[in-house]
DNA sequence: TAGATTGTTAATCGATTAACAATC
DNA sequence: TAGATTGTTAATCGATTAACAATC
């Protein structure tokens, strides 16, 4: 049915919109519009409207947006509607800092499992949860659901991990390594960002169809 | 005289072509061309040649591109044929993982001061570097000689921090706070995405130029 | 010379901005 | 109703791809 390409921007924008209308809730306001949001977001109105347009119609024309229901829908399409539950891999700095980050939390993204290729470090306790050998990912991700792998491990292991995870039948993988990933097979694999609060992570966890 | 305006997509992509030819230099190859590198970084031969030729003309007809020379024009470009002096502030684990990336220091970025907001590490050790209070960074930015700042605190003290980099006469803001920064003043200030080796750093360090 | 590959101009594609009828 | 703001179509802008003369 919907035959209309997305654009790739689009998508990246729309964490952008969720973010600020979560703010507007925050701040009490009920109604909100495409001025508004694009004035926030750095965008201009048209370019808001078209991007939301593309999901659906969420607004009443001449009144703007329902926030509570604009955020509602926008957590849907980005697939933020219900909790993921993710592995790091590599708890060095980089994985020490990601599972202390508190925007995965609030945004639905359960750390359920730390691993390490270090046999040293294997064992060790990692705030509520004990680092696992990597070399068993395959067989504990069959008792233990995994969604989403995040990749916090130095350059010369990145490949061999990613390798792994995407034939584990997990969804998504975010990769931090300092290297870039082509696309896998199903698996869609997309460098993140640190700093855009994980915009783009939404993207390849939404549905297929998008 | 060049008047023809450089698509922001090329910048992003010429430190992706150093980062092939810098490989291929290592095997040992001498001479390359736009299909190989095209190759390599994924885009096509039309894209490579036309992303370089904005600079302009590195490759000998019928020939190719000599490694050495390309390299050497690439880093120009890019700002990275001279050392950089960067302070890193926050020393959390997101600031330690950095602190010890080793993509800096191969690419001519010295971290040369470490600074925290808390009290409670001001002073203490940090590698070979002592931990500074950032409320004294003005000062001591005066002295020690700083070009870069890198920002990883956590988002509550992003903005007070970033603001007070952008007073401070720094020369480029590298943001790994989980927070969209807006351009400042006549400062270029960019996210910067860990994942792909820091490409886009280079964009606001060349020249102001491009 | 013939084959290869560049630098550059032209054609295509996609995304943003402008404009406006629909409608609250 | 009049003013406001949406959803959507059309116009513009910019970036990618195709094509090719120049030339090693």
């Amino acid at each position: 049915m919907n035959k209309v390409k997305i654009p790739e921007t689009t998508i990246t924008r729309l964490s952008s919109y969720l973010r600020i209308i979560e703010k507007i809730k925050e701040e009490g306001t009920r109604y909100t519009s495409s001025l508004i949001l694009g004035e926030r977001v750095g965008l201009n109105s048209d370019q808001v409207r078209k991007d939301l347009a593309y999901f659906g119609q969420f607004g009443i024309r001449g009144q703007g947006y329902a926030v509570d229901n604009l955020e509602e829908n926008l957590k849907k399409i980005l697939g933020l509607n219900r909790p993921w539950r993710v592995a790091v891999i590599g708890t060095g700095n980089l994985g020490s800092a990601l599972m202390a980050y508190k925007g995965f939390a609030k945004r639905g993204f359960r750390i359920v499992a730390a691993f390490d290729i270090d046999k040293r470090k294997v064992g060790r306790q990692k705030g509520t949860l004990t680092i696992k050998d990597f070399r068993d990912f395959k067989k504990i991700a069959e008792t233990v659901k995994i969604d989403i792998g995040i990749v916090a491990v130095p350059e010369e292991s990145a490949i061999e991990v990613i390798n792994c995870l995407t034939s584990s039948g997990i969804k998504a993988i975010l990769n931090f390594a300092p290297l870039k990933v082509s696309m896998v097979k199903g698996t869609k694999c997309r460098n993140v960002d640190l700093s855009t609060e994980l915009e783009g992570l939404t993207y390849f966890l939404s549905s297929p169809g998008i």
